[in-house]
DNA sequence: CACTATATAGTAATCATTACTATTTGTAAA
DNA sequence: TTTACAAATAGTAATGATTACTATATAGTG
């Protein structure tokens, strides 16, 4: 199922309206950058290519926006990225429940995720060392609050 | 299999010696710190442990040793952790293999992936939101070089 | 078209990470 | 042992990412 522009930008207006956020031009062109992207940009590589569109949009506009797309659920945050360095003494091989409340990182073992085979496309495209399941969700703890 | 603290420290000392890295206080005393870790401690997490042992220790001794650790293979770093924040704007079900070396992420789409069941002890610790598998190694660019 | 809550540009403050330097120390060889 | 020196450290500074602030501008409603 492909989704087309005409979706994307549907979802944009939608998405947009629920929360009362206004349609300005620099939260369009963020969106279209964001639509055209192949990549996992950074905030300062989103500020990049939206400046050939809008020269004098401010870093802030622009990483606050891409925030608050990652809230509406337009774009998602690459796990564990804008979080400090966290350090895993744990070597047995083992996965992650992630909870993007808190941060926290839940380790749980488990051989059939230990199993899994590494797709031939994959293999191709370089050397496997590590491979992981990490889910996302919303911890107890956090869900309670 | 369990692996004990004698062999930790054996593999501490085999590891440095193959590297040529002196065996200071400061390296067993953070070595120790990581090896009662049950959790995913950033550096500063881990400066704060070892000044209880070693009060004068500088933040700059504990960020470069956990790094140097990270080489030896002593501890890993958990996926993303360290990086910029980075937009997905991907919002279709797939998963990620990771280049330890340029920090790339490469996706790719996988029915076997999209299908694995989220063990019962996980889904008791919190609601699961996403399901990903992430694959770490040296991408073909890399290994090239 | 006017009003007002929201968003923006420009900039400053904070925090994590990395770099630097003078001094100290682990270790190998005498 | 003692000595010599490459490597490591403490203390601190520089850099870079992220977040906060404020006066001005604007989207969208009535």
């Amino acid at each position: 199922m492909k989704i087309n522009n005409e979706d994307l930008k549907k979802m944009f207006y939608d998405k947009c309206a629920e929360r009362g956020l206004k349609i300005t031009p620099q939260r369009s062109v963020i969106f279209d950058e964001l639509v055209k992207a192949t990549d996992h940009p950074t905030a300062d590589a989103i500020y990049k290519r939206v400046r050939k569109t809008l020269s004098n949009i401010s870093f802030d506009t622009v990483y606050r926006t891409l925030l608050s797309f990652t809230e509406l659920g337009l774009v998602n945050l690459v796990e564990g990225t804008g979080e400090q360095k966290r350090f895993e003494p744990n070597l047995r091989h083992h996965h992650h429940f992630r909870c993007i409340k808190c941060y926290t990182i839940y380790d749980f073992e488990n051989d059939a995720y230990n199993d899994i085979a590494v797709p031939e496309a994959v293999q191709r495209q370089g050397v496997i060392i590590n491979k992981r399941v990490v889910l996302e969700g919303i911890c107890s703890r956090c869900k309670g609050k």
